[in-house]
RNA sequence: GGCCCCAUAGUCUAGAGGCCUAGGACUCCGCUCUUUCAAGGCGGCAGCACGGGUUCGAAUCCCGUUGGGGCCA
């Protein structure tokens, strides 16, 4: 009765979830959120050797991070479920039952090894290797010895010899496989267990999916499930098969290649919102010029029809500035607040900062966030801000602060800094200018060894609305420390290789 | 190996026969602003894999080749 959307996501459980799994999540989504329909997380755990149960933590907590939310599921119910597939075993008798009534399963009683051997010989005599059919028409009898030998077997599915199956693609077009190149494939193992096939397809069917969304790994599964649906007397859903994202290398994106896992890039500093906005451009695009774009252009915009279906490459140049374009956009007091976690577990905030405090951080990020691309950005690049305990940069040493006239100058500036009744970036300037001119330098050359002395580097934001940021005698006693170490010799450049 | 899919610069993409002298973005490289650049502004390098058709006309359609990928095992 109901015409409503109904998409499902649908992992494994194999504790962790990768980038492919969240693009995959994502499109799910965002269609079923554009055509008002439902979205479903179903649990598929049907390797019992793979799948752990601490894993659906990490499910969660991914799809969350990005901001996915879900309609129907193992933690919030539905009337669908169980959506874990593990628990939904009884359920699968019943649609076994049909299929063996329809003489489209048997009991298969081959052992993994006399399959393997026979692959072997099917191979040596170039034949493409698949499930032979020995099985297929066992009698009574026959089965009854191979029991009576202490055989097990598992059910397979008798897919149909002739003609040919069409997939009907929303992504791919219309692909056409040849029924005969198949072999049986196994629905039911030995332990019990439905194999993914027939899982899918029972879940799917009974949950009232609408549209399969998948990568397009699965597109050759996709004719077992198509028979499978008409032995079963099932209408198929819609199938959408979503191009695979790749590594560096142009091979199906995994472990190897890195950071691969959600929570890596969410450790890397990267926002939600961005990767969200970057993911989304993998295999999609709005059709104009748009890139960075809101969550609610991008629903807008979105359709399966204008999906790619060429594979793409996960480039993390262009995540990195996608997250920095939003970070710009981002107000200060919100870039702050997602800031904080990170500042804390790097030891660099405290754990119950001050509104005051909090205001001063805002500050900060506010300053920072124009030239910052990952959150991880304040942490390295930002670190005086937070500490006295920051490192001076050889290109810092090399190019002031091993000067012989630097130290004199850092030493005459803090005496002027010190006579500074109101902290502030314009009385800090004109202190700082006020200076170099009495010394008839440019300003830049106090700027310069100030800028060394006070953050350790040489780039970074403008110097007086940073310094205004720090305590006035600590930045003092910075100007200090720098003058006596420049003194003593401390800081000469380190070993050439260091700068890049 | 068999089957299937894919093919616009290093990368993400626009392009659905004439609007293409192929547009945008990332990267890279210059220049510029500035107290610095890792930010901003401006500019530049770089692409329709190849070969045949079809057509008055092809990045766009067809075939083949090559390359890449996925699935099966």
């Amino acid at each position: 009765m109901s015409d409503n959307v109904r998409v499902r996501f649908a992992p494994a459980p194999t504790g962790y979830m990768h980038i492919g799994n969240l693009h995959t999540a994502l499109f799910n989504w965002l269609f079923a959120r554009k055509m008002g329909g439902a979205m479903i997380l179903r649990i598929e755990d049907t390797d019992e050797v793979r799948s752990t149960p601490e894993a659906l933590d990490v499910i969660y907590q991914g799809l969350k991070w990005i901001g996915l939310d879900w309609d129907e599921g193992p933690d919030v119910g539905g009337e669908y479920g169980p959506y874990v597939q593990s628990e939904r075993l009884g359920i699968y008798q019943e649609y076994l039952d049909q299929l063996i009534e329809a003489g489209r399963a048997y009991e298969c009683f081959c052992t993994p090894e006399e399959l393997e051997e026979r692959r072997q010989v099917m191979r040596a005599r170039g034949i493409p290797p698949r499930y032979d059919g020995r099985c297929r028409d066992l009698t009574e009898e026959q089965k009854r010895k191979l029991r009576e030998q202490g055989l097990e077997s598992c059910i397979r599915f008798r897919v149909k010899e002739t003609g040919t199956t069409v997939v009907k693609d929303i992504i791919q077009g219309e692909v056409t496989y040849e029924n005969s190149l198949i072999g049986d494939p196994v629905i039911v193992k030995t332990s019990g267990f439905p194999t993914y096939h027939f899982a899918v397809v029972v879940d799917d069917q009974l949950m009232q999916i609408t549209h399969v969304i998948r990568a397009v790994e699965h597109l050759p599964n996709t004719q077992i499930h198509l028979q499978l649906q008409e032995a079963l007397g099932i209408e198929p859903p819609a199938y959408a098969h979503l191009p695979l994202i790749l590594g560096e290398d142009r091979t199906k994106l995994s472990k190897r290649h890195g950071a691969v896992a959600v929570t890596d890039y969410e450790q890397q500093g990267f926002l939600p919102e961005a990767m969200f906005n970057f993911l989304v451009l993998l295999g999609w695009s709005p059709g104009d010029e748009r890139e960075v774009m809101s969550r609610a252009q991008i629903m807008e915009a979105f359709s399966l029809e204008a999906c790619d279906s060429s594979p793409s490459v996960f480039d993390v140049q262009k995540a990195e500035w996608m997250n920095g374009e939003y970070m710009k956009l981002m107000d200060g007091e919100d870039l702050a607040g997602r800031l904080l976690p990170l500042l804390q577990h790097e030891g660099l905030m405290e754990e119950n900062p001050s509104a005051e405090r909090r205001e001063w951080l805002v500050g900060v990020v506010s300053l920072m966030k124009e030239r910052a691309r990952l959150l991880n950005t304040f942490v390295s690049w930002g670190r005086y801000f937070f500490t006295d305990d920051y490192e001076y940069e050889n290109r810092a040493r090399k190019k002031w602060l091993s000067r012989e006239e630097v130290p004199e100058r850092l030493e005459l500036l803090a005496e002027r800094l010190q006579l500074l009744e109101a902290w502030e970036h314009q009385s800090i300037e004109a202190a700082v200018r006020g200076l170099a001119e009495e010394l008839g330098l440019s300003a830049a050359k106090v700027i310069h060894p100030c800028r060394a002395a006070v953050t350790g580097t040489t780039i970074g934001p403008s110097l007086f609305h940073l310094m205004e940021l720090l305590d006035q005698n600590d930045v003092i006693g910075r100007l200090h420390r720098a003058a006596q170490l420049s003194r003593a010799g401390e800081l000469e450049p380190g070993p050439e290789p260091e700068s890049q």
